[in-house]
RNA sequence: GGUCUGGUAGCUCAGCUGGAUAGAGCAACAGCCUUCUAAGCUGUGGGUCCUGGGUUCGAAUCCCAGCCGGAUCACCA
């Protein structure tokens, strides 16, 4: 039991026993006791004073005596204004320690076969161009989602639809037949992904110049857009797509081969994965019969000119398009299939969508018309919703060249962390060194992405990312390769000393409490589906240990005892910074 | 215009299921490397928590109104 239920009950028992006030242990307020004030927890008596007929103060001497009296942890209390603040006793903290670091999984709950089943889905790219930060932001918090539900006790299937089919694949594929010169990426030494961008660059560039030549010679940019002659045979070869013309289909499946390679090297570079790929190309053509199938049922109806709609005027939103006049899927036809296909695969519990906020208004519907058509877990999917990444200048645009590419990131992000740890690695060989600065460089890449709460938009100034000091990945990472290394020197005694007889000062008390904290923490970002709960207590511990360690010499210590409960402090200090951090999908190097 | 969402230090962000004198980092300034890794530690300065009402012992936090920003409301995905 952890000590904020300790004395929850114990606020409880002493309330009624005093006051004849009968409570329960979920509404009494603790918090953790501010600096300025001696003692570990404090109680808010507010609450009691109608009950105690008495001063805030008064009352909160009352339940301190109490408490102090019947519970062993409790050591002293001291009054001020309505808050009671009360000190554990030093050797509580000792056993917490002692319980925390027998327990290797601590704060991690097990998932066994009956946990609830839940799949998230995240990235899902186009295949038309290459990743970029956006799409790093979705990887980085939909993959730390998964192992924060893991974490959670949760059984998580990751997955991933690619958009792998429509006009704009077809405009790549044009660009390559007719400027290509059948290039692929061996022989032209680029990544496949970013070769197709390359192209469907190329066809926007010749597209703008064909407008740009209609409209001069009398047309409106509309008309100009539509009789451009690239855009027609764009169009006519997703028809023959469609129809399955096994010419655009090769070549089809040869560009996105390439693509494929290029997303799986930039997805191994971040360490994220998935345990089940969906593609749209499968899934596109569902959905329609279930859409058709809820006419009958009277959930969707058709207009005259034959388009399918929903009426979602009950539930506040609009009337929304499901099936067009010619027969064919919207967007939210095809979501509706995978739905089904997900479902057929799976026996899900729940689904969240690793979506960005702009499609806010999407998932609202979808969820709607998923509980109609009766998926059990469609009333409450989650739409992880996340903001955009801005840049100084402002939004990233494709045409205007601000686009900060995934993998130009990671690689600036390395060297960046090479250069800066250059002198350090006088004594390292070249391929831990560089081994060291990809983690640092990566670290510091996903904790700059995932520190901040994922509701928001927010700003990434390139040359302020990559400063590695201060709240930074790899400020957590030297914390614990300080630590991995003061463990290191010390390995024999760490395993065989005692700390049984020390006694904890308030600093080591105070990390002891913060390690304590790490299993509501997890189950706090669980319940908010937020990595940025994770970080925030990473920094919080690593800052309070760096403190701790200044403060005091860990191996120098005199005392037999005291030595010990400080290495083993820093042992499992490092631990829980480990287990921590692996949530956000971090490594953490042994040395740096 | 409807809906959703945000506004906290010069900058980037925590804090938001109501609690004490609103916290970090960066930037600025001043200290600390013969002692376990200075990617660190200590200190100083810096605030109308957008504005105005309301709820109450107490509001950055909850409610209402307004101002400003963003997203969205397609037979695009």
């Amino acid at each position: 039991m952890s000590i904020e239920d300790i004395i929850a009950n114990g606020v409880v028992e002493a309330v009624e026993a005093l006051y004849g006030l009968k409570t329960e242990a979920g509404t009494v307020q603790i918090q953790q006791t501010r600096k300025e004030f001696e003692g570990n927890l404090t109680v808010v008596v507010f609450p009691y004073l109608k009950a105690s007929h008495k001063s805030p103060d008064a009352t909160a001497a009352e339940i301190g005596e109490w408490l102090k009296a019947n519970i062993e942890a409790v050591a002293g209390y001291n009054a001020v204004k309505g808050f009671l603040n009360l000190s554990v006793s030093p050797r509580f903290w000792l056993s917490q320690l002692h319980s925390i670091a027998e327990d290797a999984d601590f704060g991690i709950r097990p998932v066994t076969d009956n946990s609830e089943l839940v799949m998230v889905e995240y990235s899902s790219p186009n295949t038309n161009k290459p990743l970029h930060l956006g799409h790093v932001r979705n990887n980085l918090l939909g993959y730390s989602l998964s192992r924060i539900l893991e974490a959670n006790g949760k059984r998580v299937v990751k997955t991933n639809i690619v958009n792998d089919r429509g006009i704009h694949i077809c405009k790549s594929m044009l660009a390559w037949q007719k400027w290509g010169n059948g290039a692929t990426p061996e022989s032209s030494g680029k990544k496949g992904d970013h070769l197709i961008g390359d192209f469907y660059v190329e066809f926007d560039k010749h597209f703008k110049q064909e407008v740009n030549e209609l409209m001069a010679q009398g047309m409106s940019k509309e008309e100009a857009e539509a009789k451009s002659p690239l855009m027609l045979e764009a169009r006519e070869m997703l028809r023959r797509w469609e129809a399955n013309d096994p010419e655009v289909r090769q070549l089809w499946k040869m560009m996105n081969g390439w693509v494929y390679d290029g997303f799986d090297e930039t997805y191994r570079r971040l360490g994220v994965g998935f345990d089940k790929i969906y593609y749209e190309s499968d899934t596109y053509l569902e959905g329609k019969e279930l859409v058709l199938g809820g006419i009958e049922k009277g959930m969707m109806y058709r207009k005259e000119d034959g388009s399918v709609w929903a009426d979602l005027t009950a539930d506040g939103l609009d009337h929304k398009l499901l099936l067009r006049s010619d027969g064919t899927s919207v967007y939210m036809t095809q979501d509706i299939g995978t739905a089904k296909l997900r479902y057929q695969d799976y026996p899900i519990d729940k689904m969240i969508y690793v979506v960005g906020n702009e499609q806010n208004y999407h998932f609202q519907v979808l969820a709607l018309l998923l509980d109609r058509l009766g998926f059990k877990w469609g009333k409450d999917l989650t739409h992880f919703s996340y903001g955009m990444v801005e840049l100084p200048e402002g939004k990233m645009k494709s045409r205007e060249g601000t686009v900060v590419d995934a993998d130009d990131l990671i690689d600036t992000m390395i060297a960046q962390a090479r250069e800066a740890s250059a002198e350090r690695f006088a004594d390292i060989d070249e391929a831990e060194a560089n081994e060291i600065a990809r983690m640092v460089g990566l670290g510091a890449l996903k904790y700059f992405l995932l520190k901040v709460d994922p509701r928001k938009n927010m700003l990434f100034n390139p040359k302020e990312s990559i400063d590695f000091n201060g709240n930074t990945g790899p400020f957590l990472q030297y914390t614990y390769a300080r630590i991995r290394s003061v463990c290191r020197r010390a390995a024999e005694e760490l395993a065989t000393c005692s700390y049984a007889e020390a006694v904890p000062n308030d600093k080591e008390c105070a990390l002891i409490q913060k390690l304590a904290d790490f299993p509501g923490v997890v189950a706090d970002a669980g319940r908010n589906y937020s990595p940025a709960v994770i970080a925030n207590y990473c920094y919080e511990l690593a800052k309070e240990y760096n403190q701790f360690y200044h403060d005091y010499s860990i191996l120098r210590e005199e005392d037999a005892a005291t030595r010990c409960l400080r290495l083993n402090l820093s042992a499992v200090v490092a631990r829980t910074l480990k287990s921590a951090t692996a949530l956000l999908g971090m490594e953490m190097p042994e040395r740096m």
